[in-house]
RNA sequence: GGUGGGGUUCCCGAGCGGUCAAAGGGAUCAGACUGUAAAUCUGACGGCUCUGCCUUCGAAGGUUCGAAUCCUUCCCCCACCA
């Protein structure tokens, strides 16, 4: 017991409160943990794993995870600042993302010992007048509490009314689903404690919320999210989330291995002192960079990842599987910024024609210093763009 | 409803009749250096059939040889007052 309440701890940014939950615990039933997702970007990435790694601890000890799909909050959006609304998903693309999720999820989670539950289900029958009533129990002043909102309303910047019916529809799903403990991101906080006063309301015993750090993205910046495209996905090739891991700066993989690495806090401390002693940082971002392939793929995959990236990087060869592309020839030539658009490897002409200048696009190895080069019919080149992008291309 | 301020390229933000595809910063991309690190330096950063052409400055009209810049109407945001 006292041991399952220190696993529990480790690694969380805040545990509210500490007493309740070991009352839980000592109940001796399964407890109800709750985490809600988004239902639109079925896209798991390793700042999810955080948290879901989380929920499988709890599975380990034998409660039950409630994998929440939020879509119903959906519609509104997180107030994140970015205040539109949204139009609500068919319930067939809920569907869709749902199976998405859970082909995902279960690579981390019990599938045995989770609920998919959606908030539609009860929210789609949450009539007005429960919305008014919903809406009465919090003040104007207590949502400016909430950190994102306050800063947006002190900086004048507009909050939607509607925004403000996110933290409470999220913390009547915990009413909804009468959760023992809700997690989430530390940004999270005043959605789970909504959570726990919503219980209260309801005669309720309210949630155990557990905080966990945000991942930052690969900018070491900003959290790690889709939309900045500074992230590492799990449903990724071994070589890409190997590449990835690999590219991030010596101080932000710390934090990875923090958060991610389920080596214990001795072997880590040991790997620091290490680094210390003059080992190369890199051979740590290595070993663990392993770890996480071997995870999410397998052992032989995350062995292969590295020869790969050590052959292409460290040898410059140039990798064996890439995209083969068929590109339509207009007189029987193909200039190169085209066969660059064609492939996929620049986002434009134009940027096909800067990045020749630039100096950073090979065809077969050899780099382009003319724009206007073209390349005849029946041909197949290997076309390469900066370090990463690659495209076996035959002219058509 | 009234008064004032504002909407500029991915983001922030200058420009306020020609020299504007639009300063500066950030992000991003490429090159150099490396451990594909980071930091740093260099260059690029709307699109195209690219020494030129085309489309952008909330939207639509208008004035002008010429408009992001002036006028009209409309849409949206913020603050204060009610």
């Amino acid at each position: 017991m006292q041991h399952g309440l220190q696993e529990i701890k480790r690694g969380s940014e805040e545990l509210l409160l500490e007493d309740e939950l070991k009352t839980k615990l000592a109940g001796g039933r399964p407890l109800r943990i709750k985490a809600g997702f988004d239902p639109t970007a079925p896209d798991l990435h390793l700042g999810h794993t955080v948290l879901l790694n989380k929920l499988r601890q709890f599975q380990e000890l034998g409660h039950t995870a409630l994998f929440l799909i939020g879509d119903f909050t959906g519609m509104i959006g997180d107030p994140t600042g970015k205040n539109t609304t949204r139009p609500p998903l068919t319930r067939d693309a809920v569907i869709e993302n749902a199976k998405s999720y859970t082909s995902q999820v279960y690579k981390i989670l019990k599938p045995e010992q989770t609920e998919v539950v959606f908030n539609s289900t009860w929210m789609d029958k949450f009539g007005a007048v429960d919305m008014i009533r919903l809406a009465a129990t919090h003040t104007v002043a207590r949502m400016l509490e909430r950190d994102d909102f306050h800063k947006r309303y002190t900086s004048h910047q507009p909050i939607a009314i509607h925004e403000f019916l996110y933290p409470l529809i999220q913390g009547y799903d915990s009413v909804a689903l009468k959760a023992d403990v809700e997690l989430g991101g530390t940004d999270q906080k005043f959605n789970l404690l909504m959570g726990r006063e919503l219980q209260k309301h309801h005669g309720q015993a309210p949630q155990v919320v557990i905080t966990m750090p945000l991942l930052e993205g690969l900018d070491g910046v900003n959290k790690m999210s889709k939309s900045l495209g500074n992230y590492i996905g799990i449903n990724e090739a071994p070589q890409e989330i190997f590449g990835k891991l690999m590219s991030v700066s010596d101080e932000l993989m710390w934090r990875y291995i923090q958060l991610l690495s389920f080596e214990s806090s001795q072997t880590i401390d040991n790997w620091k002192q290490q680094v210390a002693m003059g080992t190369n940082p890199r051979d740590i971002k290595v070993r663990f960079a392993q770890e996480i392939v071997t995870r999410f793929h397998d052992h032989s995959a995350a062995k292969q990842a590295l020869e790969d990236f050590e052959a292409r990087f460290q040898k410059g060869a140039i990798p064996e599987e890439m995209p083969e592309i068929s590109a339509q020839s207009a007189n029987g030539v193909l200039p190169v910024p085209q066969l660059l658009k064609l492939a996929g490897l620049v986002t434009s002409t134009s940027d096909a024609m800067r990045q020749i200048v630039g100096g950073g696009v090979k065809l077969d190895g050899e780099r382009v210093i003319d724009k206007s080069m073209v390349i005849p019919i029946g041909a197949t080149v290997i076309a390469q763009v900066g370090k990463r992008k690659f495209a076996r291309v035959t002219i058509i």
